[in-house]
RNA sequence: GGCGGCGUACCCAAGUGGUCCAAGGGAACGGUUUGCAAAACCGUCAUUCGCGGGUUCGAAUCCCGCCGCCGCCUCCA
C-alpha cells in the first residue's frame, strides 16, 4: 500500500516517491498577515496540517516549510497597487512590522486551536531578502529578468513552459489581460521581481538597482530553494494561487537554477458560505475568532444569518475533513451543527473508552496490560502508514477484535493513502468509535480496551489532529472531585426518589457545561 | 471570451468501469434502555447518482449534447 497524490502540474494521480527518502520536502503557501484569518484559512491549513500528518504517519521524515508573507503583496496585480500591509498599517496608524506581528501571533494562535501543528521553518519575506535580491540577480545574469528604472521584471517569453501549471497560454493571457499595461513591461505579461520604492514607502531595501522591495512571488521562489534545495518533494497551496503566483514562483525558481522546482504540486479548493464566495468586500467574510468565541449571531452586511452561536475549533477541523480536500466545502451554520454533533459523538466514544481503561486498569494494577507495549516506530519501511497501524490493532489480545482493529486501521489507511481521503477515513473512524463502545458495552478485558484506545487516538488524535476541548476525563482534579460529588448527591436524591432535586442538579451542571449521562454502570459525565 | 471544476437521499458528503442495485455523518421515524432525560444500542431512511443520447457483457464512474451552479483569468487560503 502505497500514497497516492494528485499532482496538479501533471493532472494525474501519482504514486509518491520522495527525492531522497526517508526525507520529505514540503513547502505550503502561507499567509500574508494584513488581518485576522478566516474560514479560508482553515481549511487550507487544515487540510495541509492533516497531510503532513499523514506523511509523518507514513513514517517520512518531514521538513515543512511555510512562510509568513510580510511584505510585497499588492493590492491590485503583481505590479500596481499598494502594500496590503502598509495600508493595514496606515489605517492603524502604526509601523508595518507593528501589524505583521499582531496578526502573525493571531494566525498562530487561530491554527494551535484547530490543532494546526506548527511549520519546522516559518521563513518572513522581510528576513530573506538577501536571498531574493540574490535569485533576482541570477535571473537577470542568465537573461531571464530586466531592469527598468529601478525595478526589476521577469521576462515570461525567456521560460517557454510558463503557464503549464495554471493552462493558459502566454498568447492568452494578453488577450485576456484586464489589467493595464505597465509601461515599463516589455510583455504585460511580464511581472515584477523588484520594485522601486517611491518616496515615503516606509518598507524599503538597498539593491543592486536602487531601493525598493521584492515582488510577491519571488519569496517562496528563494525561501523554498533555500531550506529544501533547487528540486524538492511537494509544493502546496491555494487553488486561487496557482495563477499567477504558483506559476511566477515555478518560472523565477527553474530559471534562476535551471533546475526543476518542486515535484508534486497539491492545490486545495476554495470555500464559501451559505452557497456564496466568501470575501471582505462581500461582507460575508468570518473570522475565526468570531467561529470560536462569539456570543451572539452572526450576519452578514444584509443581516443573513451566517452563525447563530460559537463552535469549538475542534468541529470546523472535523467539517473541513468530512470533504475533500481538492473540492470546494460550503461552511453554513447547519452543517457546522452537523459536524458537531458527529465530532462529539467520536468524542465521547473516546471518552468512554478511556474511563473504561483507566477503570480496569485501577482493579487489576498487577495485569500490565500488553496493548500498552509501544509499537516500535523504526521497524517499518517508511511509505506505509497501514502497516504501523495495522500493528496498533494488532495489539489487541483477543482475535475477534484483533481483526475488526485491523479492518478498520486498514480501511483508514486506504483512504488516506488515495489522496488524503479523510472523509474515508472519518468513515473509517466513526466504524471504530463504534466497536469501541461496544467493547465497553460488553466489558472486553484490559488488553482490548486498551488496544481500541490507542488506535483510536493515533487515528482520531495523531493523524486527523483531533482535540476536543473537555477531551479525555479532564486533567483538573478538583473540578472532577467536585462534580463527582454533586453527582454522588444527585444519585442519593435518586435514590430518595427526590427527582426534582436530581434533574435541578442536573439541570444545573447542564448549564455550566456538563452533560450527566446515567448508565447502568453508574453516572458519567 | 479563455482555463478549471461541480451537480449523489431532507441536509453535509465519499465513491470515478464489475467486490457499489452507492461509505460515513447529521436530521427524521420506530424500538431497547431510563423515574424522566441524555447518551448508547437495534431497525427504517437513494432499485438510484442534474437531464437526454451513446460506448460496453457491464457505468454514478468513459464519450457526446443539453440544463444548472461555482472558481480562476486583478488581490484573496
Amino acid at each position: 500500500m502505497a500514497l497516492k497524490l494528485y499532482n496538479s502540474l501533471t493532472r494525474e494521480r501519482e504514486t509518491f516517491q520522495p527525492l531522497n527518502p526517508p526525507r520529505v520536502g514540503v513547502y505550503v503557501c502561507g499567509p500574508t498577515v494584513y488581518g485576522h484569518s478566516h474560514l479560508g484559512h482553515a481549511k487550507s491549513y487544515v487540510s495541509f496540517d492533516t497531510i503532513l500528518r499523514w506523511l509523518r504517519a507514513s513514517g517520512w521524515d518531514v521538513n515543512y516549510v511555510q512562510n509568513i508573507t510580510d511584505v510585497g503583496h499588492l493590492t491590485d496585480d503583481a505590479d500596481a497597487g499598494e502594500d496590503k500591509i502598509i495600508v493595514e498599517a496606515r489605517r492603524r496608524g502604526l509601523h508595518p512590522m507593528a501589524v505583521v506581528e499582531s496578526f502573525m501571533r493571531s494566525y498562530y494562535e487561530d491554527m494551535d486551536a484547530l490543532g494546526v501543528l506548527r511549520p519546522d521553518i516559518a521563513p518572513r519575506a522581510t528576513g530573506h531578502i538577501t536571498e531574493q535580491i540574490e535569485q533576482i540577480r541570477v535571473l537577470i545574469e542568465r537573461g531571464h529578468a530586466y531592469e527598468v528604472n529601478g525595478s526589476v521584471y521577469f521576462d515570461v517569453s525567456s521560460y517557454a513552459p510558463y503557464g503549464r501549471l495554471s493552462g493558459r497560454t502566454v498568447e492568452e493571457l494578453e488577450a485576456g489581460a484586464r489589467v493595464a499595461v505597465n509601461e515599463e513591461k516589455r510583455h504585460p505579461a511580464d511581472f515584477a521581481l523588484w520594485k522601486r520604492a517611491e518616496a515615503g514607502h516606509i518598507m524599503r531595501w538597498p539593491s543592486p538597482w536602487g531601493a525598493g522591495f521584492p515582488g510577491w512571488h519571488i519569496e517562496c521562489s528563494a525561501m523554498s530553494q533555500k531550506y529544501l534545495g533547487e528540486t524538492f518533494d511537494i509544493h502546496g497551496g491555494g487553488n486561487e494561487n496557482k495563477f499567477p503566483h504558483h506559476e511566477c514562483e515555478i518560472a523565477q525558481a527553474e530559471c534562476a537554477t535551471g533546475r526543476p522546482f518542486a515535484r508534486v504540486w497539491l492545490h486545495n479548493n476554495m470555500c464559501t458560505i451559505n452557497g456564496q464566495k466568501m470575501g471582505k468586500s462581500l461582507g460575508n467574510s468570518v473570522l475565526l475568532k468570531d467561529v470560536f468565541h462569539t456570543g451572539r449571531p452572526l450576519r452578514d452586511r444584509e443581516g443573513a444569518l451566517l452563525l447563530e452561536r460559537a463552535f469549538e475549533p475542534v468541529v470546523v477541523r472535523h467539517f473541513i475533513l468530512t470533504s475533500h480536500y481538492r473540492q470546494p466545502l460550503d461552511f453554513s451554520n447547519d452543517a457546522l451543527r452537523a459536524a458537531e454533533s458527529g465530532s462529539y459523538k467520536l468524542r465521547d466514544a473516546l471518552h468512554e473508552l478511556s474511563r473504561a481503561v483507566v477503570a480496569k486498569a485501577r482493579l487489576a494494577p498487577s495485569a500490565s496490560p500488553p496493548a500498552l507495549a509501544p509499537v516500535a516506530s523504526d521497524a517499518f519501511p517508511p511509505g506505509n502508514a497501514g502497516a504501523r497501524l495495522a500493528a496498533i490493532a494488532a495489539l489487541a489480545p483477543s482475535e475477534g477484535l484483533r481483526a475488526t482493529l485491523e479492518r478498520s486501521a486498514e480501511r483508514f489507511a486506504e483512504a488516506m493513502d488515495e489522496d488524503f481521503n479523510t472523509a474515508a477515513a472519518i468513515a473509517a473512524l466513526f466504524d471504530l468509535a463504534r466497536t469501541a463502545t461496544e467493547c465497553v458495552k460488553a466489558d472486553a478485558p484490559l488488553g482490548d480496551l486498551a488496544a481500541a484506545e490507542l488506535l483510536m487516538r493515533r487515528l482520531a488524535g495523531d493523524v486527523l489532529g483531533f482535540s476536543w476541548r473537555a477531551a479525555g476525563g479532564g486533567d483538573d482534579g478538583t473540578r472532577d472531585g467536585l462534580i463527582q460529588l454533586l453527582v454522588d448527591l444527585r444519585n442519593e436524591a435518586r435514590q430518595a426518589r427526590n427527582f426534582a432535586l436530581g434533574d435541578q442538579i442536573r439541570n444545573r451542571l447542564a448549564a455550566l457545561g456538563v452533560q450527566l449521562k446515567d448508565g447502568p454502570s453508574g453516572t458519567t459525565w
